[in-house]
DNA sequence: ACAAAAGTGTTCAGTTTACACCCATGT
DNA sequence: ACATGGGTGTAAACTGAACACTTTTGT
């Protein structure tokens, strides 16, 4: 029955093993100088209580992203948010229904701009640093998402997602140090960043606080697309 | 029909769309100083004389990692050899017979010890960097492993998994040049090699040059993982 | 005046780059 | 002896890490 190779033989695949395709969103947020995860609660009876990713099963119409953004804005009613593939994991008893092939994205999100669109106690943000359990297999995707990230985190700067529009340069390394888990110089984070040439000085100060204001600052994307494009291209 | 939720309601997966899942094996080689893929030529109608991956369909008891293994064995004979999944390609129309999400693997092999196990003319080494057109989207499959090796191979020292157990420094230095695609200085390679101490001397040298003969080395392989395990642990 | 966090430069160490000559072998 | 690639060291430039005091605001 499977002596035919998918890449070459095979013409019609009503006869070959099927599995339920689904999408795993691991969302992050930043809040309270934490790094945050939204998660559901399972009314699965095997996962009762257990908290578990936002996934979907994938449609029939839909490639893997669109279905990931379709979770991802049925859950927070975001659009355009930052979102990266990581990878499938297809573990043979990883959902008591069956085999169910999941493919996991994590996005990054301003945690403000989320309003959890049932306002029902099931969904919750969570800071990643607590999480000891959670249903299905989705503490591993959960690793290997946040690894990801970290990863990714030092390389690009895709930070800024996490971020209000308007942030201090306090604000922005509370972020870095909370995703990598390590303390910062404050002096060489400072440094690092004016170096690279992204930020956007907005002439505005943090209010209402009770110590000398911060000042505000942007992220020029479009520089950085720019930038990057460049060395794309070659 | 899809209101449930993969992670919560659903406990039964016989009424939702489900696909066929297959593995693409990304098979590296190096060979006359270029990288080089397995492929194997299509005869499907759509993609008549078009080279693709090798790839299957997932059996129903077998996991991704098991499947991806199964056809690298099938098509080289090989068991233990470097592999890493990359990601999912999921596109509606990404196979003429109907919906197939595959999930993509890339190996390193030593190509000497590649036995192509059909002796057929259908499976060939191709320079990578010559590759103009394949079928399915096995271009863009290719270009993302070949991506992430290019990346893998500068954080961690994998690219030995392509060479022959014994070998001078001047193929692992063409070995980094082929997959890099850069010119690097002879001096600083060795000299950053032999820092990184998991090179063996053998003792041993080339032997049929027409030249001076230069010596052969080998990899440490539980040295590495060793140093390594340790910077995992804290 | 005090508390609390913002802002700011310099030095040192380690790493990366650039670069040229002699050596061992086969013909 | 010559052609071919093997093998080697040093100086300059750059990058990352360590480190302490002054400034601004609210109370």
């Amino acid at each position: 029955m499977y002596t035919k190779n998918i890449n070459t033989h095979l013409t019609e695949i009503k006869d070959y093993f099927k599995a339920a395709i689904s999408i795993d969103c691991v969302i992050f947020g930043f809040d309270e100088d934490e790094l945050k995860v939204l998660l559901i609660e399972s009314d699965l009876k095997e996962f009762k209580g257990k908290w578990s990713l936002l996934g979907d099963i994938v449609h029939p119409d839909e490639d893997l992203e669109t279905a990931a953004y379709r979770v991802l804005r049925e859950r927070t009613g975001l659009e355009d948010v930052y979102m990266e593939q990581v990878q499938a994991f297809g573990g043979l008893n990883r959902h008591p229904a069956g085999r169910v092939i999941t493919i996991a994205y994590y996005s990054l999100v301003n945690i403000q701009h989320v309003e959890l669109k049932t306002h029902s106690n099931e969904l919750h943000w969570h800071a990643v640093k607590d999480i000891k359990h959670m249903a299905f297999d989705h503490k591993d995707i959960l690793a290997t998402c946040y690894q990801r990230l970290q990863h990714k985190v030092i390389e690009q700067p895709v930070g800024f997602n996490l971020l209000p529009k308007k942030f201090s340069l306090r604000e922005l390394q509370n972020l870095y140090e909370a995703i990598l888990d390590v303390k910062l110089d404050r002096r060489n984070f400072r440094k690092k960043f004016f170096a690279m040439d992204y930020l956007i000085d907005l002439n505005e100060e943090e209010q209402e606080v009770r110590h000398r204001p911060a000042k505000l600052y942007g992220f020029n994307q479009d520089k950085y697309n720019q930038q990057h494009k460049k060395s794309l291209g070659f």
